[in-house]
RNA sequence: GGUCGAUUAACUCAGUGGGAGAGUGCCACCUUCACACGGUGGAAGUCACUGGUUCGAAUCCAGUAUCGACCACCA
């Protein structure tokens, strides 16, 4: 078993690109229903196919890839199922602009060369998604990896939509829809960005048609002033609102303006509803067919509905000597046509949101459209109970009242868009404009006695096919092998940022068409930022490429610190010096195993677990040990409290096992008097924690594990597969676990002095004990003495009159100082740490002499104090003689 | 306007009722045979502010300030 040959420094690339490909020819992460074990399992949330990984994809990769992997070592039957979404409108935009470079409009191309080209496009993307992820060192089951536009899923689709529309659930109509005049497509609400903008709210004045009519103070009327903020939509004006109460208006309600620039006679109504007397001039200008609010008002009082628009957003010939502008060109002019006739009432700055298209960035229109929806209240009542009874679960809480407040207010959802990208609507139109959804178009001719049919030009949402991803990707509508075993998902780990567009819409789907939630939590992770706090953005040029961190740090360190950042609600401040640090900590475990290493192939006395083995009191305080640390990063990764975890295996590794295990351990094996029983103990348990250790870090630093577990003398197989530690398997030894905390912190008391004294450490040191069952305790550990602090252990019976004093617990530790340091610098320090004791003891007087404390407190409370100031007061006490003795 | 979050050491952040923590950085000492990407020790905080509840508050409640996110929105 000569694995002696251990390189001085992990080579982190090395290790990646030889454990992927073993892993992946091995197929370690393929899932297998048929394999025992409960079920765990995750499905990706699709990254788009519109360009590569960011920081976000990697933080949520490095997160499901350890629940995963620890749920995998943990005996689960594991499915992390990887996939991307073809995200339509995005991904159109992305080749879009490719073609506009090279100075094609994307239009002249045709829709099926431009599919095409998309396509194209794809297989670059996806491949690029792919590696980046592989270069993570993820482990998910790319047999079973997906496409949003797969055939299957396409499918699943199709049937989710002809489903929803026989049950009444899926409706076309026109309506008021949110209008991208760049992309020329509908987009649902969530789809639109409001944009802080200080804009103009612009006034003018409507003639009065009726001639002569009086005010309530007998003076003739002749106009009205309204106001806007986008003064073209008068054009599609077809009321004047007031308020029916309104005493300065409510005898023109009947009444009517006459429009300055179309034929046309407006009537002046009344809304309480709508109408704010105290706000403007107390009447509104209503254009049904370009504002959400005013759409309702004509509903409300059957008005005319005028589209004065185009699909790109140029004014209709509806708009007389304005027809063919832009809306926005139109803007100005309707103004100053508005002043030549000398209708113009003044303008004031207004601070408002304009609403842009979150892709294209256009200003959205409001727009009358047909489109199909779909209608929500039947499907938001049940995903708003499953969540508020339980069956699915928002981590942290917190979440839920995003979720719940979206779901309780919502509105029918708008799911076609005038794209070429994305699975096409199906439904098909014969001559007359008779509508036929089916499955396929056979099914549709079927419907409709011939074949004169055309499909639907329009495509869906993307988020509408999104929302069936945990069971399309499992084979839904039918009824497979996975979804029985792996449906529903475990977890979803997701950002908030898309709590509405897909988490909810996943809720309903799953519920409606499975009858289950698509999982049973739902882990929200922050947000990265950069180190200043501001969202990374290519614009900005702070985004950090995951693998340009990765190039230099390893994917291990890498994915540590992501893992190590991950507390719940907060947003991360990234900072590659955190990435350098746990690249250190890679170091320190590394030299860790080079040590063990030698002390397991010593020429003469190789590691052999089969040998006898003898256990100290060191290694059952270690074994006591790291059944508690297994407990600790257990429990935190199931609460998802990755950074918990991550530290717990930090400090475990770094402050217990390095710092005084193998410490220890050496005084055994160099010990010339030690047993072949107590020295082979002791190489079994520095093999056994580093086992332990390695397994405990294998979900969070993948490749390094796996290469320590290779080079481990008796392991076998993959770390990946070995079992993750069990608190149970690590006998507990109070004894050890009392005896070894007394002598830590002995020997930190000795460091301290020296320390601050500045012994060198070369220069012996005496520790006199002040109670004999402490000092033959503490002498139980001669060798770590002498090792550690390079001291010996003597009980304290004759007192040397110059000595250093510290404490532990209510026993003194004296150390003779004749030949060693000065009495002055002994002096000067007593003072020092004599001013904090007395400070301590008058705090703990104060509060144990408190009588509600003392009356009120838990008993074990006031317990712990007394025997605090007990201590306090001895330490005090022995420092003060001391002191005195020194002539101080 | 509504909702939610944040404010703790120089920096980055943990810490949900019982004497303030980690990592980095800083200072001093140590080139001791796993590791100087290391070891040992040390300095460093009015837990944003004000009030309240409590024997006891970084922690719970109310309010204030600052910053941030999301949702909605009056022409």
């Amino acid at each position: 078993m000569s694995k002696v040959d251990l390189p001085s420094e992990y080579d982190a690339h090395a290790a990646a690109t030889k454990w992927s490909a073993a892993w992946d020819q091995a197929g370690v992460f393929v899932a297998d229903p048929e394999k025992d074990g409960p079920a765990f399992s995750i499905v990706i949330p699709p990254p788009n196919v519109t360009g590569s990984l960011h920081m976000g994809h990697a933080f949520e990769h490095a997160i499901i890839d350890s629940l995963t992997r620890y749920k995998r070592m943990d005996g689960y039957n594991v499915l992390w199922l990887p996939g991307t979404d073809h995200a339509g409108i995005a991904t159109q935009w992305v080749v879009r602009r490719q073609l506009d470079a090279q100075g094609i409009d994307f239009r002249d191309l045709g829709r099926e060369a431009f599919v095409e080209k998309v396509w194209e496009w794809k297989a670059e993307s996806g491949g690029r998604i792919k590696e980046q992820m592989s270069r993570m060192g993820v482990s998910c089951d790319w047999t079973r990896d997906k496409f949003t536009l797969d055939e299957d899923l396409q499918v699943a689709v199709t049937e989710h939509f002809v489903r929803l529309y026989e049950e009444g659930l899926i409706y076309r109509g026109e309506r008021l829809i949110n209008w991208d005049p760049m992309d020329q497509t509908a987009l649902s609400d969530l789809e639109v960005e409001n944009e802080d903008h200080v804009g103009e709210l612009y006034s003018f004045a409507y003639p009065i048609a009726e001639e002569g009519l009086a005010g309530p103070d007998g003076s003739v009327v002749t106009e009205v002033i309204v106001a806007t903020t986008r003064p073209e939509t008068m054009l599609g004006d077809t009321a004047v609102a007031v308020h029916p109460e309104d005493p300065r208006f409510k005898h023109l309600i009947g009444k009517h303006v006459k429009h300055p620039f179309v034929d046309r006679l407006i009537p002046i109504i009344g809304d309480a509803i709508l109408v704010d007397p105290e706000f403007g001039s107390g009447c509104v200008k209503i254009t049904p067919a370009h504002d959400f609010n005013d759409f309702e008002v004509g509903k409300r009082h059957s008005l005319p509905m005028i589209n004065i628009m185009n699909r790109d957003g140029t004014l209709n010939k509806e708009c007389g000597q304005f027809t063919g502008l832009d809306r926005l060109d139109a803007r100005p002019k309707v103004k100053e046509a508005l002043a030549a006739l000398g209708l113009e009432r003044g303008s004031e700055p207004n601070p408002m949101k304009l609403p842009r298209s979150q892709r294209s960035k256009a200003i959205v229109e409001p727009m009358l459209s047909t489109q199909w929806f779909v209608s929500m209240k039947p499907l938001a009542g049940p995903a708003l109970a499953a969540v508020e009874l339980g069956a699915t679960r928002f981590v942290p809480k917190t979440w839920e009242n995003t979720y719940y407040s979206w779901l309780r207010d919502i509105r029918d959802w708008c799911i076609s868009r005038q794209l070429w990208w994305g699975h096409r609507i199906p439904a098909w139109y014969d001559e007359s404009g008779n509508v036929f959804v089916a499955r396929t178009f056979a099914e549709a001719c079927d419907q409709a006695g011939h074949d004169q049919l055309t499909q639907d030009d329009d495509v869906l949402d993307t988020w509408f096919s999104s929302a069936l991803w945990p069971f399309s990707t499992m084979g839904w509508p039918e009824r497979t092998v996975d979804l029985d075993r792996y449906y529903p998902t475990s977890v979803l780990v997701t950002g908030f940022d898309i709590i509405f567009f897909w988490v909810a819409r996943m809720m309903f789907a799953g519920l409606h068409f499975t009858g289950q939630v698509p999982f049973h939590d739902v882990y929200i992770h922050a947000l990265i930022r950069d180190a200043n706090g501001d969202k990374m953005s290519k614009t900005k040029g702070n985004v950090v490429d995951p693998l340009d961190s990765i190039e230099k740090h390893g994917a291990d360190a890498f994915r540590f610190t992501l893992l190590a950042y991950a507390a719940q609600g907060r947003d991360v401040l990234w900072n590659e010096e955190r990435v350098e640090g746990y690249g250190k900590f890679v170091h320190k475990l590394w030299n860790a195993l080079r040590f063990c290493f030698m002390t397991m192939s010593d020429e003469d006395s190789s590691y052999d677990p089969a040998a006898p083995k003898e256990y100290g009191a060191y290694e059952r305080w270690i074994q006591s040990r790291t059944g508690a640390a297994a407990a600790r990063v257990r429990q935190a990764m199931d609460d998802y409290r990755f950074n918990e975890a991550a530290a717990e295996i930090y400090a475990f590794t770094w402050s217990e096992f390095c710092d005084w295990y193998i410490e220890l351990a050496k005084t055994t094996l160099y010990d010339s008097n030690a047993t072949a029983a107590q020295k082979n103990g002791t190489r079994h348990t520095l093999f056994e924690t580093l086992s332990a250790i390695v397994r405990l870090l294998h979900p969070m630093m993948p490749y390094y594990t796996e290469e320590i577990w290779d080079k481990l003398p008796q392991t076998q197989g993959f770390v990946t597969t070995a079992a993750y530690p069990r608190p149970d398997a690590y006998a507990v030894d109070e004894a050890a676990l009392q005896s070894m905390a007394e002598f830590q912190q002995a020997v930190g008391e000795v460091r301290r002095i020296r320390g601050e004294m500045q012994i060198a450490r070369r220069i012996p040191l005496k520790v006199l004990v002040g109670d004999a069952g402490l000092a033959e305790r503490l002498q139980s550990h001669a060798e770590g003495w002498a090792h550690l602090v390079n001291a010996t252990v003597e009980p304290l019976e004759d007192r040397p009159k110059a000595v250093a004093t510290a404490m532990v617990g209510e026993v003194e530790l004296a150390i003779p100082l004749e030949g060693v340091i000065d009495i002055e610098a002994e002096l000067d320090r007593l003072s020092k740490e004599l001013v904090k004791v007395e400070k301590d003891v008058r705090d703990l007087e104060k509060r144990l002499g408190n009588k509600g404390f003392v009356a009120k407190a838990p008993p074990h409370v006031v317990a712990g104090f007394n025997e605090k100031l007990e201590v306090a007061t001895a330490r005090r006490d022995a420092l003060r003689a001391s002191q005195s003795r020194l002539g101080g």
